[in-house]
DNA sequence: CCTACCGATCGGTAGG
DNA sequence: CCTACCGATCGGTAGG
């Protein structure tokens, strides 16, 4: 039957919806907003120009999408890690995997780089940062506050404002490799022995505020 | 004598050196890096895109001399306060205050506008980067942590690694805003009484773990 | 679908 | 000093 061909060889393995927007996404990543060119977005799609065109009027539509998408992607990293935290024994072992985790999550080369292309893009492209910030930063915040709140009320921790103690827990543990890798797109790496004893610090102030006496 | 001609009137009221890097760096902070044009900069500085190259013999270069510029003129703006906050006799309002000037300094508007340029450019410009980090992070963050050593010398704070608490101490107070401001080219304002609590968390926290018992 | 092209921008130079 | 220009790049289009 014609419509049982077999998938290897249909349509001339251009790539469309998702696999554009990935393609769209490494180009970006790599080149930032005016160093990814249409042409090499759609030539690392195997799509023409014109087929790319039709899927997206212009750059900075497809530029909105791609962060979209991203921020689609990512939504709901966070759920089991902070799941697993509600439901810890031992408070100081939950806090150490979950600064662990958080570091997997925000350092790495993409994640990097695209809160790099969103800040530099953020005074013409407002909308499309305020979106990220809201559905990626804020929503995992939330995420962690809810978590703490359990943890309070299991008696593990004596909060008042869950709110600002996940944004104290985060950057504690966060901010300052955040920051260099940041300002320097990676080339000051940290070591992991480096990363464990910012942990360490990190859940040990942290418990210093909020530890049930 | 022709040498004693009034400054109104000597030469033709062109930008030079530090005027040159002035005007240079109003247009990068204004329009990044690729949106500012080599025609934009000689405009501001009044003077003929020949008389800036000859200065500057390329873009790239005006631009590493603009954040070199920046780098010195900032030296040595948290000097003072460190100095005030050593020989304080009230840790807390010490603390506080030292973190409101910390929000003020990094939070304005140049700051912010500065580290998104350099992080931009920081993969075409590794040394540009590394170089701002170093002689501008790190030297406060040092800076700091001496004070807090002394601190810790007068018995007013008990800490064992004082760049850990320096560290510490900077991102329980700028984390948050900072990352904000950052994502959304400074749309998401902080209003005064966020801030002002924020200030009162941080330092409460960081004294439940440094604070002479 | 594809290629060739337009129109605009901009770093850098002095050709014309 | 200044203006006009070159050469390259790139978003977007189909004019030619």
């Amino acid at each position: 039957m014609s419509t049982a061909a077999p998938p290897t060889r249909g349509r001339p393995g251009g790539s469309r919806g998702t696999d554009l927007l990935a393609a769209a996404r490494d180009v970006f990543l790599a080149h930032q907003y005016a160093g990814a060119t249409m042409d090499a977005v759609a030539a690392r799609a195997r799509i023409s120009k014109q087929t790319l065109y039709r899927q997206y009027p212009s750059k900075d539509e497809l530029y909105a999408a791609v962060v979209r998408d991203w921020v689609d992607r990512g939504r709901d990293a966070m759920s089991p890690h902070l799941q697993k935290l509600t439901v810890t024994t031992d408070i100081r072992n939950g806090l150490l995997e979950l600064a662990r985790t958080l570091h997997a999550g925000v350092l790495s080369d993409p994640v990097l780089r695209m809160r790099t292309l969103i800040t530099a893009e953020a005074e013409r492209f407002p909308d499309v940062a305020a979106d990220y910030v809201r559905r990626s930063w804020d929503r995992n915040q939330t995420l962690l506050a809810d978590a703490l709140e359990h943890l309070s009320e299991r008696r593990l921790l004596r909060i008042e404002s869950s709110q600002m103690a996940a944004e104290q827990f985060t950057w504690l543990a966060l901010a300052a490799p955040l920051n260099r890798l940041t300002l320097t797109a990676g080339a000051a790496r940290y070591t992991p022995d480096e990363l464990e004893t910012l942990v360490q610090e990190a859940v040990t102030t942290f418990l210093g505020r909020y530890e049930m006496p």
